[in-house]
DNA sequence: GTCCCTAGCTTGTTTGGACAAGTTCTCTGC
DNA sequence: GCAGAGAACTTGTCCAAACAAGCTAGGGAC
């Protein structure tokens, strides 16, 4: 079962998306929330806090709570897997691995992963299509310790986050993620399909297990057009999201 | 005077960021912080918290937290002001109005900024150079009621959102921000100085004030490899900052 | 009618306690 | 030596209470 702030955040956000609360317009008061739920101030402080995390409301000491917007956010699930992100938003996803060998950490991939210079890694060339269409393309590098499990996944295998998790149990727990836009390289270019030196959108990223340990670091480049960050912030509180 | 969780949140994120606490090692319990500083636990759970929305610690119930990173997240300010995070990072911002003209709102622009079409807006085009170079070209339309108080700065004004501070006390709280590449126009490429049809990374925002009352709406461009956007998660708390 | 000021409301901070749920490590039995 | 059962520890959830700090509306003075 849920914990009880979970279900009153639960209740508040289809709230706040049915309409019931329009934008714009104040929450009730944490005291009237408390009494109506049966439950102390502190939870339901606990569940507008989730709603703020999300960006759904904002807060300001001595007034009212305010309803922001009305789109969700799917917080940070996104980051870490885009096949389960395309796949909530209704898009078909495939992937079909390009290219894949183990080799040595350079220095740089050594000190994204935690590695020394020299140990194992394996190195994937992926290729992703949303809808059909070729979206992005993954130059991902796997610590050592997770070749064995990568590397029996099928060559044509939709969603790698979900096969590691029910394979092994393994969970990408944390992130870092740096955005920016490049030009389209030859190798982009052509698998892409895009003209060279277009505009693709890059996602640098090192993933972490629940334990703090890097299991990869990766290069994403999305086609421009197929794919765009939202990220909602309210004095503190942060989410993510990618909407159509 | 800062809250005491603060005090002590700032204290962790000294010992994390000074190495005193390596990466992967894991802090010190909450009962155990909670009587160093001689404060309730629930205290302690609060400075922690923060943390976590920093993307400097994670945490699994029944384990200790683990330290993640020893990058400082500088939050939010960053989505709302270039000039401020700029100057953070020890750069050089400077900021040039091209055109601006009152207007009235079309569809669109009502619609992000809660007005009815035909409402009067301000269109702000401007050219913000970082360090001597041009970096970013700003789209921006104003709300009616920020008009005036927007004609007022200077051609020349380096922070508006600091500007618009100064004299009418107006805080930009909340944010949604959408980020994707494009191809750079000709008016793009003529202004940042880069090839048309190149990469350049752009940020669509709503910026809203603490009442919940969108002020402004903006197209932002940036020149490729001048800004790079950083998302740290942590399982459900975000946190967001531009590196250099 | 307008301006100010206060009373009441609302969120922010903190305490101290209790139990639940999950992890880690030790110690025992094989 | 190794595996499994616990014990001890740690984080997660929840309660009831109190005071601080900031906002708002309404009433009184002018």
């Amino acid at each position: 079962m849920h914990p009880r702030y979970a279900r009153i955040a639960d209740e508040l956000r289809a709230a706040i998306l049915g309409g019931e609360i329009p934008v714009g317009t104040p929450l009730p008061s944490e005291t009237v929330l408390a009494a109506r739920h049966q439950v102390a101030r502190g939870t339901v402080r606990q569940a507008v806090a989730v709603l703020a995390a999300e960006g759904l409301v904002g807060s300001r000491q001595g007034a009212r709570r305010i309803v922001l917007g009305r789109e969700r956010s799917q917080n940070f699930a996104v980051l870490h897997s885009f096949a389960q992100w395309a796949r909530a938003a209704g898009h078909e996803v495939t992937g079909q691995v390009i290219e894949q060998r183990r080799r040595t950490a350079d220095a740089a991939e050594a000190a994204r992963l935690g590695l020394a210079v020299g140990d194992p890694v394996l190195r994937v060339l992926r290729l992703r299509r949303l809808d059909g269409a070729a979206a992005l393309l993954e130059r991902t590098v796997y610590a050592g310790w997770l070749a064995p499990a990568v590397e029996r996944l099928p060559a044509d295998c939709d969603s790698v986050t979900q096969a590691l998790y029910e394979s092994r149990g393994l969970v990408f727990a944390y992130g870092e993620h740096l955005i920016d836009a490049v030009a389209a390289g030859s190798e982009d270019a052509r698998l892409l399909g895009v003209r060279r030196g277009g505009p693709l959108l890059r996602q640098r990223r090192v993933t972490t297990t629940r334990e703090g340990r890097p299991a990869e670091w990766s290069d994403d480049r999305y086609r421009a057009g197929s794919v765009t960050f939202a990220i909602r912030n309210a004095a503190g509180a942060l989410a993510v999201n990618p909407p159509g």
